[in-house]
DNA sequence: CCGGTCAAGTGGCTCAGCCACTAGGCCACC
DNA sequence: GGTGGCCTAGTGGCTGAGCCACTTGACCGG
């Protein structure tokens, strides 16, 4: 079998520099939260111009890896580049019924607190995270960011720090769940108007009421992701 | 709740084009192999640069729903430039025993005929397919492109249509099986053995062999692929 | 302490252009 | 006849320079 003119295997370079990128971010032990080189500065090191780096950042962004701020650089938002295999997707779908059980006991709990620890600043935050949720479904987006930013202001002005770092163990499952049940059709509709009966249990610091809100809220998400089929509302 | 000075959502030049990218698909009826327009045509088109039609072309490239052939243009590989949705994956491998075993018994039989009925041209296009599989291990990959092209070749040279149809039925989960049966440790090295095995047995005409040989070698795969999947129900 | 201004840093995007590769047509030579 | 060389147009790959928009933090005056 001649060797020499075996088939050419071509690269783009954006995926070389995508190679170095992984390589990098493992290398110097970034994690998540932590900020990338300026594009200008990846460029001029790895010698490619900006616009192949530019190319190999999107790739990350599209895949959730890395969040872009303009004027305010490139982030981490987890601790590795690395694509989750199929294989352990499927493998933390299995433990994720554990997961909602789990959300389900200390969310409830947090609105509980929410309702009667929030300060009035507290409140604004939940109220913010409320009305992004609503601009990002008025533009056909699922409301991802605002709710992720409700519950972490609910658990903020909840004032529990250990309920706050439990939460924090399940926090990328929980991204997750939420990314894909919003993408049900009409879930994200329905998810703002069970997150706006919390926020105003809540702001009224009816305790009682927020934390059956909360519970019915958690329960519809699971139930929407362990695609049980039973109808919501 | 003030609806004026809401928080601002701030979208992607990029993510815009791969929005209209997906629109012209669908309406100017486009399907696989088709030729999509060259990208200066879609800058001026929609009135962006360059670089940010490459940027959204290069996201359908890495989701593998868009082939980019230097100097030759781009291609569609699906009808479709729609990513899959969770739901849609963890349903299809539910399928996937069943549809391993009718792999099983389709290339089995694939094999046999194609010891049998290949003309030299034909033994040559399933060496080069191992040649490049070889190549893309070599240089780091895990020869997902060789392996695809070296049954293609023996389903072609089999010379029966009807097997030939039943293949292309079950063609795209195969592809799915594949991509993540070699990204298991040091399956691509012994993947290629076993390529190369069914190759001998195909070249020296010996149809049991061959069959048997790529009896194996489904069954490896399927086994590589059962072991991480345990049904939920 | 508050608010405003300013400059540096950084991502978003464009423009113009060169290079490399593909595909198809043409033609001379065997 | 067809094989191989050659040319050309079309197209993707990549670069470099540059402008704009946004974030951040420091500084300053009230």
């Amino acid at each position: 079998m001649s060797e020499a003119l075996r088939p050419m295997v071509k690269s783009r370079l954006y995926e070389q520099v995508l190679e170095r990128l992984r390589a990098y971010v493992g290398e110097a032990g970034l994690s998540a939260g932590d900020k990338l080189p300026a594009e200008r500065d990846l460029a001029a090191s790895l010698g490619v111009s900006r616009a192949s780096v530019k190319q190999a950042i999107v790739v990350l962004e599209v895949q959730g890896l890395v969040e872009a701020r303009h004027g305010g650089g490139t982030y981490l938002v987890r601790d590795t580049l690395d694509v989750e295999p199929v294989e352990q997707l499927v493998e933390r779908r299995k433990r994720l019924p554990e997961v909602l059980e789990a959300r389900e006991a200390l969310e409830t709990k947090l609105a509980e607190l929410a309702a009667e620890r929030r300060t009035d600043a507290e409140l604004e935050d939940i109220r913010r995270a409320l009305v992004l949720m609503e601009a990002e479904i008025a533009e056909g987006g699922f409301g991802v960011e605002g709710d992720r930013r409700f519950h972490a202001a609910v658990t903020a002005a909840a004032h529990s720090s250990l309920l706050a770092d439990f939460m924090k163990t399940i926090a990328g499952q929980i991204t997750e769940s939420r990314n894909e049940s919003l993408r049900q059709p009409g879930r994200p509709s329905r998810s703002l108007a069970q997150h706006t009966a919390i926020y105003e249990a809540i702001a009224a610091g009816d305790a009682r009421k927020a934390a059956s809100a909360m519970r019915k809220h958690v329960r519809t998400v699971a139930k929407v992701r362990l695609l049980t089929w039973v109808p919501e509302d």
